[in-house]
DNA sequence: AGCTAGCAGCGAAGCGTTTCGACGGTGGCA
DNA sequence: TGCCACCGTCGAAACGCTTCGCTGCTAGCT
């Protein structure tokens, strides 16, 4: 192992020189510096991580706590762990992955440890558990989900609520007067996650504004649970043209069962997902969706956290900080104007 | 903060009585332990991270590098992922996610500064170019996937070849003679992921073995590209009654594609899926599948680093350990007979 | 009784950084 | 010419933990 003292001595500096060369935060001169740099180089030295976290008192690591749930669409999970990874990077840091089975107490360990120096948190819901813990503990952190008080916090997400207006505005515009929410399982509801609310009321009340009549139904997402749930639908509202879907796993069963119906996308009923692009490019006919990026959402809780932890080193008190991203709709092959009234 | 002195304070021992205490390195009367547990319950003692690594010269922490590439399909990723987290975490160990865009300087940088103790590398190729830098920077490594050249690492995968002939057998059970293997898409071969080619090589074996005859086309796995490899094997291969899948993304398109074209499943053809079974239950028909545990692999990859990490402790020289995971086929209702001949 | 062995606990020396205060040397200003 | 300020560098003191060696004890032998 090479250590400081190393580089000090091939270069013929004291070790707290070089310490200063690499972290900049005193003058040195051009020529020390550089003597410095290329010891650093030809030794291969890499500053042992928990000297430094013990004497600075910063781990650069920042925290990610993931939700265990499977009915969160994985992918998205996926891609903002990854985001979230990459911008860290950008700024020295690196990421701890932790579950969400470890709960409040996880963020507990990780903050009393000093692991990390500020915390991620995923799938926030309404009345998430953890924050009490992260207020108790004057821990860094940053939220992706909105709570019900994000009061102090840093906290991102997805403007559900205007995402659902979108759709409601978007298949009014075309005509349609009879439309149909596609949701998530009931189980996503009852715990009260955000976006599965705020895309509803955005949804609900936008509908309502332009005069729609709509309803809602949950769904699992599989190909039994979305055949029934259809059923159920076209049972009730035999009228619907407008089909609005929050639940990846329901798209392709929804697609193949209106087909089998005779029921053609987009003459007959139109399709409008809530999804990402990528997904939606995947089907025949492409779906017209509605689709904020999850990379973002990653990036920017990293942006929130590095700004916490510069403003708790300076000793300023941290302010809420609240972002939501504008959801954009982009029109594919899944929808159309409303089919003229048959009588 | 509170410290491992102030534990020892509120007990009336020494800091290192507190120590032997919580590693058990040392025998401590009862009466003693259980008053340093209770002092450290009540002031709410977490051990420093950084200040325990720099004296234990151990982080407790292991690296996973993940693939940045979409073309694996990601809900596995994520799988492994967090069954890695959760099995490292019964070992006292955290995991620290890096990607793979560091490359082979990430695992260096990992292994020199000490951050980790270990890595698990997903997504292994073939001639994998970290697999050199493991070897020279002595990192204690269990890669997840099956390198040319398993010399002295932990590897663990599914048996893909295994996997392969399982399908093939499966399907000459059933009677079938002329079967299409749609795989991955062509970026995957040619960038010799084992898996694919362990899984075509153990099926193309098997199927001659068999007396079948077979085609292998790679597809994208998009509805447009799924189509256009159907129409090709079609168009080649006009008699063939039996498929088999390795593209999670063209297992619905593939459904859609048979059905617009007339052919029911099972009844003309058979279809056979290399998947997860959560995924393989999802469909209508539900599939046939041939599966591996996601979570077993990310289990024994935690396993086989932990018993490295020992090993290494106790000055032992590491030896190969390569474990592959033995797949198992789900008969569900995509797959049957093959039709009596038409003539 | 004298000796060894082992048990419980203590004290102190690191582990490799960061960072604070100090110290020559140089240049600007009066 | 004398003084002060500042620049570039150094030495040493933390940071909080683990671990080695030591010291009294008690117990078991001979």
């Amino acid at each position: 192992m090479v250590t400081i003292a190393d580089v000090a001595r091939h270069a013929g500096v004291s070790s707290s020189t070089v310490s200063y060369v690499l972290s900049g935060k005193r003058a040195i001169s051009e020529e020390t510096r550089n003597r410095v740099r290329i010891s650093v180089r030809e030794l291969g030295y890499h500053p042992n991580a928990g000297a430094r976290a013990l004497a600075a008192r910063r781990s650069h690591i920042v925290a990610l706590m993931v939700p265990l749930r499977t009915d969160v669409y994985v992918p998205v999970m996926m891609e903002i762990a990854i985001a979230v990874t990459m911008a860290a990077r950008q700024h020295g840091y690196d990421v701890l992955l932790i579950t969400n089975d470890e709960g409040p107490d996880g963020v507990k360990r990780i903050a009393a440890s000093g692991l990390a120096d500020g915390v991620i948190l995923m799938d926030v819901e309404l009345d998430d558990e953890r924050i009490p813990v992260l207020r108790a503990q004057g821990v860094q952190a940053a939220l992706i989900g909105l709570p019900d008080d994000p009061q102090s916090l840093s906290c991102v997400d997805h403007d559900f609520i205007a995402a659902g207006a979108l759709c409601a505005d978007h298949l009014a515009d075309l005509g349609h007067s009879e439309i149909a929410f596609i949701g998530y399982g009931s189980g996503v509801y009852h715990r009260h996650a955000g976006y599965a609310e705020r895309t509803l009321t955005g949804f609900r009340d936008q509908a309502e504004q332009r005069g729609l009549r709509f309803l809602h139904r949950s769904c699992e997402g599989t190909y039994e649970s979305t055949a029934g749930t259809l059923a159920r639908i076209l049972a009730d509202r035999p009228g619907t043209t407008g089909f609005v879907v929050q639940n990846e796993g329901a798209i392709g069963p929804l697609l193949t069962l209106l087909r089998t119906s005779g029921r053609t996308v987009p003459e007959d009923v139109s399709v409008i997902a809530l999804c990402q692009d990528q997904l939606a490019e995947q089907f025949a006919p492409r779906l017209t969706a509605v689709t904020g990026s999850a990379q973002e959402l990653g990036r920017v809780a990293v942006d929130q956290i590095m700004r916490r932890l510069t403003a708790a080193a300076a000793g300023d008190r941290p302010v809420d900080d609240r972002v939501l991203l504008t959801p954009v709709l982009t029109v594919r092959d899944s929808t159309g104007p409303a089919p003229r009234q048959q009588s």
